[in-house]
DNA sequence: GCACTCTTTGTAAGCGCTTACATTTCAGTG
DNA sequence: CACTGAAATGTAAGCGCTTACAAAGAGTGC
């Protein structure tokens, strides 16, 4: 593999020249560009990134940190986030902390390792002190989908207890009076958020809201079928179920129709997060859309800004505020 | 940051013990080792990652080029391949090509500007001599679902031409002789292969391959509910319609619905990938499972064998047989 | 106490670039 | 034609590590 040296021998200039026309910031003759050019194109020259990250102490690339690398969610997170990065030559190196606050914390460690230009975090379970921390040194911070006290201007969240609340609105202004509901963990901060938002809806409509109602999941599939189980059994006259993600309320449907009942006549649902297979169900889904590809994008933007020094016109926003995507597994009561 | 030389300088030793003691390859005493141990932790001490690999010409990170970051397929083999290579401390690089000639040629050339230690490459669109070419170079390489003559050692596939076989032959085996296909595009490898498995299925059961029963579609949902509109309007004695993936089969499935026909009821449908949401769609999806999270381990554990020498057990394969995911969307005519 | 071997530690030369600073070149001036 | 000063190019010192080689210690046996 050619290195500089030899492509500034093959022109008859300098490393210093060479390096130049590659940057093209300094101002280099047409004539010698051209030899150097030549050269390169002549040996296949390729400059070593590891090389010149070391002496620029620039990478140019940032450090992104998913749950998991593989579901609707984080697919479309690390989808918008590469795409905005990748228009202005800056790459993303990925990582997976799988909600575990060791793996959170040495995926971080990794990238810092890497000397990534900036880290944006979709971080679970490590501490609200770490990423304080972590914010207060030198390296560029952002956080994705996690408010932390003291941190507004590096975070950007999806107000969960709005899409809460719009969630069970969605419900009530259907008729419906008995609502059940499949939550996330509770010690998970998305999840509630959107509890408190549902419980907020019911109040403000003169419904109470019974604990019992409450199946607490663990977003996955499988617990939105336990949590149709257990709710079924215990109170059929529930007529409207809400999920706190997309997977759980099909877990749902799927128990829910081997139990004999269709959706909607017999029971509403609605979901949460509107990922790409929510549109494929049968009925398709009533949900709530997340706009994560809008975080990706704005905390993309945010390191091109600050990081980057790149002209971006649009504003940076930090709170995104999700909406009701009707579909069909919604109807009146 | 704390520099290595800071390091030795607080240890009060040389930078090469310092340096040793972080490999562990050469041995030094247990005081001094704890003596450095010590200065380490004071100085929170986090060794350059980057200033490593251009002193010893190993990243250790591999390059992992996909299509696409988002959808299951693609999120099965990222998330299979980094766990198996974050097991013996590797990392993986990921970029996207999104089946495009050029884009495809940017991404291998960043992750080889990287030095990356090894390439896995899902390539769709560049040509087989690039890659014949780039195997030849020292930089070790593996292709995934993509068999390219005289590579065979490098390439991991499925076979394609048998799943697609394998769909034929169960729906002929539940009586079904009007078959339809929703292909892929044509000039893709494995959409080929597998359309040429069904004809074969097809013709040993002695019912004839009509050209006109196939649609080509673009392995999206869209193209499937076009594909079902097309074969209905066209060939309405169709009793069982096999697509050539997943995401085809579920739109093929709601514009059947759409179109008053009941699955499996009055149409069968045969997806094929297994992705994950197959299993949440209603009916549930009968369809071909494609080992891809088989490729992507034995593509891991090649380059763990061969190029990091780690002692692995395993035999490596570089041919998958995908078979039949019996659900509910296929039925006896 | 000495010559000898085997360990442990230190020295210093890179790895392939960037960049501050020094030097050269050269068009434009009086 | 010598003299400027801006523009173009070269020189060399790092960036933070690894590692071949050299040097120094620590055991041995006599």
């Amino acid at each position: 593999m050619a290195t500089i040296y030899e492509v500034s021998e093959a022109a008859g200039v300098s490393l210093a020249t060479v390096s130049r026309v590659m940057n093209g910031n300094t101002k280099v003759s047409d004539r010698t560009r051209k030899k150097v050019e030549t050269a390169m194109a002549e040996l296949g020259y390729q400059p070593n990134a590891i090389a010149q990250s070391l002496a620029s102490n620039r990478t140019n690339s940032v450090g992104l940190l998913v749950s998991e690398l593989h579901g609707s969610y984080f697919g479309d997170l690390m989808s918008t986030v590469e795409q905005a990065l990748k228009l202005y030559g800056k790459h993303v190196i990925i990582t997976a902390g799988h909600v575990d606050e060791k793996r959170e914390h040495d995926a971080i460690e990794f990238l810092k390792s890497r000397r990534c230009d900036a880290l944006i975090l979709h971080a679970e379970a490590v501490s609200d002190e770490y990423l304080t921390t972590l914010c207060k040194s030198d390296l560029p911070v952002v956080v994705i989908n996690r408010k932390v006290d003291g941190l507004d201007d590096h975070c950007f969240v999806v107000d969960n207890e709005k899409g809460g609340y719009l969630a069970a609105q969605a419900a009530i202004q259907q008729g419906h009076k008995e609502i059940g509901y499949i939550s996330g963990p509770k010690f998970k901060k998305d999840a509630s958020d959107r509890l408190a938002g549902h419980k907020r809806a019911l109040t403000e409509a003169g419904i109470e809201a019974k604990d019992d109602h409450i199946f607490e999941g663990d977003f996955h599939e499988s617990s939105g079928q336990e949590g149709m189980h257990y709710l079924k059994q215990h109170f059929p006259d529930i007529t409207a179920l809400i999920c706190a993600n997309d997977e759980m309320a099909s877990g749902a449907m799927t128990a829910a129709r081997e139990a004999g009942l269709e959706i909607p006549q017999h029971l509403s649902i609605v979901g949460f997060d509107n990922v790409l297979f929510s549109r494929y169900l049968y009925p398709k889904l009533t949900t709530i859309n997340n706009p994560i590809q809008s975080l990706g994008e704005m905390a993309a933007r945010w390191v091109l800004k600050n990081v980057y020094d790149t002209k971006i016109n649009h504003a940076i926003e930090h709170l995104f505020v999700p909406e009701v995507v009707e579909r069909h597994s919604l109807s009146k009561r």
